[in-house]
DNA sequence: GATGCGTGGCG
DNA sequence: TCGCCAAGCAT
């Protein structure tokens, strides 16, 4: 590609977004940690998704010593509805390690915030070109939808491998001068214009510079394999009340799904079906009466979960017992707050 | 390299 | 209804 090409696929891009861009909360700094904690909640999440999670966050934790040393239940109650917990966790491991080890500056090498806790190749080029202006390739799938149209890549961007090419053609192609407004460009581009299905490209700063729309290619380009079904899994789920009025909870382990999260008891229905019987057992609980509160389907990225949830009475010495107000400061997943709702509504406690 | 890891929106 | 998707990373 000739250096005039690049230098006008630059400009009309850097300039498109200059003039373009959404009026986004993390773009009103250039924080690193507030970059960072933009940039990890951004992982697989949209934005209008993110943004009430970004102005909390930075309220209950403005700086990376706050972060720090927040309780992990606090932590993860703030994440609460953003799904991949983990995320939350590794930030906080990285903000440590930054706050431990690098006088609480965010580094600004790749090698260094590449050794960061949940800092991955596109978070670290993110980071350091929108906080420190370093030209670094920040490869997502939109620039991978993007840069597949305009250049004609056709490697499946669905294997891990193909990210290298893109990284390798970012760092051909990114404006030196604007790596911040190049990158962010790019991935504006993909959100706003170069869309998976019915690509805007009448709209598109850069049509002239795109190998697909030239082509009449951009319904076939990015090339991506699909996904395999995910596992269909059966649980009843009791809310089990005692005389005293505190419900049973118990926290998931620490490392999985929803690791350290909280739930109501669930038991897998499975062929050699047992149920609460032996649940009742292994737990000493004594159940009195049972009446439906609602059934639902949870879709994970991976899983399906079909629950059938029940409110009962129970009586247990083992187990942790809770009243509604300290159910309220748990981290619980979706599918336990809409049961937490359903019994609120079973039993009029609004 | 393949798999595990959430959730909500959309056509 | 349902499959796909949305600013990925860890193992």
């Amino acid at each position: 590609m000739s250096y005039q090409y690049k230098k006008e696929f630059q400009q009309f891009l850097v300039e498109w977004f200059q003039r373009e861009k959404r009026d986004l909360p993390w773009r009103k700094t250039k924080d690193p940690y507030k970059i960072w904690v933009s940039e990890v909640m951004l992982q697989q999440t949209r934005v209008d998704t993110v943004i009430p999670y970004y102005e909390n966050f930075l309220e209950k934790f403005p700086t990376p010593e706050v972060l720090a040393e927040a309780e992990e239940s606090f932590l993860l109650k703030q994440w609460e509805g953003l799904g991949y917990y983990s995320r939350a966790r590794n930030l906080q491991a990285g903000v440590r390690e930054v706050v431990e080890s690098y006088g609480s500056i965010v580094p600004n090498t790749r090698d260094e915030i590449s050794k960061l806790k949940g800092v991955g190749p596109y978070t670290a080029g993110a980071v350091l070109s929108i906080a420190y202006g370093v030209p670094e390739h920040a490869v997502d799938g939109n620039v991978m939808r993007v840069l597949s149209r305009v250049l004609l890549i056709e490697d499946d961007i669905a294997l891990p491998k193909t990210r290298k090419v893109f990284e390798k053609a970012v760092m051909d192609l990114i404006d030196p001068d604007h790596p911040s407004d190049f990158n962010q460009g790019l991935m504006e581009l993909g959100a706003l214009v170069c869309t998976p299905t019915s690509p805007k490209c009448l709209l598109c700063p850069v049509r002239d510079y795109c190998g697909a729309f030239a082509e009449g290619r951009t319904a076939e380009l990015p090339v991506k394999v699909k996904k395999t079904k995910v596992k269909k899994l059966h649980y009843d789920v009791y809310v089990i009340e005692n005389e005293a009025g505190q419900i049973c909870m118990e926290q998931r382990p620490a490392t999985g799904l929803l690791a350290n999260m909280w739930q109501f008891p669930m038991v897998e229905q499975t062929a050699d079906y047992s149920g609460i019987a032996q649940y009742t057992k292994e737990h000493e609980i004594e159940l009195h009466g049972q009446e439906e509160l609602v059934e639902l389907k949870h879709i994970f990225s991976h899983i399906v979960w079909h629950l059938k949830a029940f409110y009962v009475k129970g009586e247990s010495k083992s187990g942790k017992w809770f009243t509604l107000d300290e159910i309220e400061h748990l981290p619980l997943p979706v599918p336990m707050q809409k049961i937490l709702q359903s019994y609120r509504v079973h039993t009029k406690k609004l």
